[in-house]
DNA sequence: GACAGAAATGATAGCGCTGTCAATTTGCGT
DNA sequence: ACGCAAATTGACAGCGCTATCATTTCTGTC
């Protein structure tokens, strides 16, 4: 049958629980001891039972990314993060759960809690919004499960990652200002992300930094979808004094401003500029290609997952560390007419 | 603590064995008895430890999703079907590993044991090109781990899901010639998935029953990429006599063949109809959006893993069932010029 | 109403590992 | 050498559940 921990111990002619502090890397281990049973482990191909490990250890070796399937089904940026936290886990030997959580609903922290407790996990890494969901967050802490946030809105003790949104949206802003536009325009996300604020922040300070007055007239209200992209592009398409560029909170709102152009005969980048954020695999499939900011969200993802198991294994307080971002200057963007 | 088993027993006043009766739903115990049980499991808010039932019960009501992450680094396709086979297995209170695996690479089998074996996997779902990889078919067989397939290439023995691809295909291209068309092109995808052939049987299906000449010159070879789109259509337009038509196998090569088209300013559909198979959210997304195929990915996801789930319970054999597509019918397609 | 056979239930012994705490060995100073 | 603290190691008892097989409680039959 299966090779187990006390198989390997006889071999090694140790004790059982010896073997056991080897697989468990624990310190007061004497090093010959430690090789004899890791060559040991190896050459019987020795693999760790996780359900004994876990009912003996209380502890699962499993961590869930948490993420709201609600608003954005299927999206490429979950995908990656969940890329990259799946590497992470790999490397760490532990094991990753998806687990997509509607938001609404009376009972959501009923579902948190059967969650948690119908798999035992061990820790959490959760996705916006979920990051900054009082109820959650609150219930999580209750229950004692260790969490990583990736993007979190509020930084004060959140662990995790998180990327200087602020500071790349006014970089990409100011490239517009650098390609000689005035009337730039600014479409934002859903309302309780922390990317909507920031990316407007951003863009605020690059006006205020080349002396633009800030214009409310040109900033739109969004939804971070293709169709309230294009909503929000007629909008302010319909302004006396149209915007000669636009920058949208994301590629798929920049998208639907680009159909929007489209519509009224607009020619991007020669009678409008427009920019995103994300650079998703839709930015380089759009004519023109778009320009955006990338922002790593498979090295985020593993970041997070990383910081989450540096908690777990009781290492540290775990951080809040920051990815730099990249801007991606494509052919959506030129200089004004 | 937590509620045990034995609690709930202790509750019902009968043996803590009748109560893991009830919980795995056998057959002799008498419906009073069910009740009662059920009733306390209920007020109690009893949680059975999965370490303890898989340790016990040799078993993990785990299911790996087993994708390659090769070639789609994180596609749309991917996370849709993973949407459905969570959704199908928390149904059923399983568990789902999602799995990414690299094909390449001598250790493969290593690496699919490796999993098996960490894990301790129930069963097993795989998406193209890994349903049809003579290597990890084999594997999983002689370590007897049930699998499910999500359109598999080789239709024989497979148990899980798959559509009529090749029939979507012929009415795509049927609805092309309806439009007045019959220099109609077509973008193969990469030769060993299944979704090229069939798709590529359904364009010469569509062209023989219209009376319409096969012509190779009119096939290019892509490889489900938006680049590899652009290259094929560009080869397309060199012909002499320029298609008036493109049915690209996917949704992000018709992307490719739109930018193409731009490039040399063709206007889609005036001078070019293009079509492409797969409804990804792209297609809506494209300037015009994309005439496609839908196919439902996430009831997919969904339907297989509940194949997998009947295997598991050891009811039945499992099927293959089929589910229908559906014809997008959008402005990227129009009547010959 | 006694009895075979089926249906329902229970007693016992683990599944493979880790926590606890006790026992042993080691290193070091004098 | 000797004593003592620190470093290692081991014995043992579960973790919460299920498999196995034995036992009890129902059925219906004549």
């Amino acid at each position: 049958m299966r090779v187990r921990l006390e198989d390997v111990a006889r071999a090694t002619g140790v004790s059982p629980k010896t073997v056991s502090r080897v697989l468990n890397e624990e310190a007061s281990v004497k090093e010959s001891t430690r090789q004899k049973v890791l060559a040991a482990m190896e050459s019987m191909n020795y693999r760790p039972s996780p359900a004994a490990r876990g009912l003996a250890g209380r502890r699962s070796f499993l961590v869930a990314m948490l993420y709201d399937n609600n608003n954005n089904p299927a999206s490429t940026y979950l995908a990656e993060i969940q890329d990259g936290v799946l590497d992470a886990c790999d490397a760490n030997r532990y094991s990753m759960m998806a687990c997509p959580l509607r938001m609404r609903g009376q009972d959501f922290i009923r579902r948190v809690d059967a969650l948690i407790a119908d798999h035992e996990i061990d820790g959490v890494i959760m996705t916006p919004p979920l990051t900054d969901y009082p109820p959650l967050l609150q219930r999580l802490q209750e229950q004692g499960v260790p969490y990583a946030s990736i993007s979190p809105l509020h930084r004060g003790r959140a662990i995790g990652v998180c990327m200087d949104e602020q500071q790349a949206a006014e970089a990409l802003v100011n490239h517009l200002v650098e390609l000689g536009h005035r009337r730039i325009a600014h479409i934002v996300g859903i309302a309780n992300h922390g990317a909507s604020r920031w990316r407007l922040a951003g863009y605020k300070d690059a006006l205020a930094a080349a002396g633009i007055t800030y214009d409310a007239q040109y900033v739109a209200q969004g939804e971070f979808t293709f169709g309230s992209g294009v909503m929000a592009a007629r909008q302010l398409f319909a302004l006396p004094q149209r915007p000669t560029a636009i920058f949208a909170a994301n590629d798929d709102m920049a998208a639907g401003v680009m159909w929007a152009a489209n519509e009224l005969g607009l020619k991007v980048p020669r009678d409008l500029s427009v920019c995103g954020f994300d650079d998703t695999p839709l930015a380089t499939q759009l004519w023109p290609p778009l320009t955006t900011v990338r922002q790593p969200s498979r090295e985020m993802g593993k970041l997070a997952a990383l910081q989450l198991m540096e908690l777990l294994r009781g290492r540290g307080t775990g951080l809040l560390v920051q990815v730099p971002y990249a801007l991606q200057l494509r052919e959506s963007t030129a200089a004004v007419p």
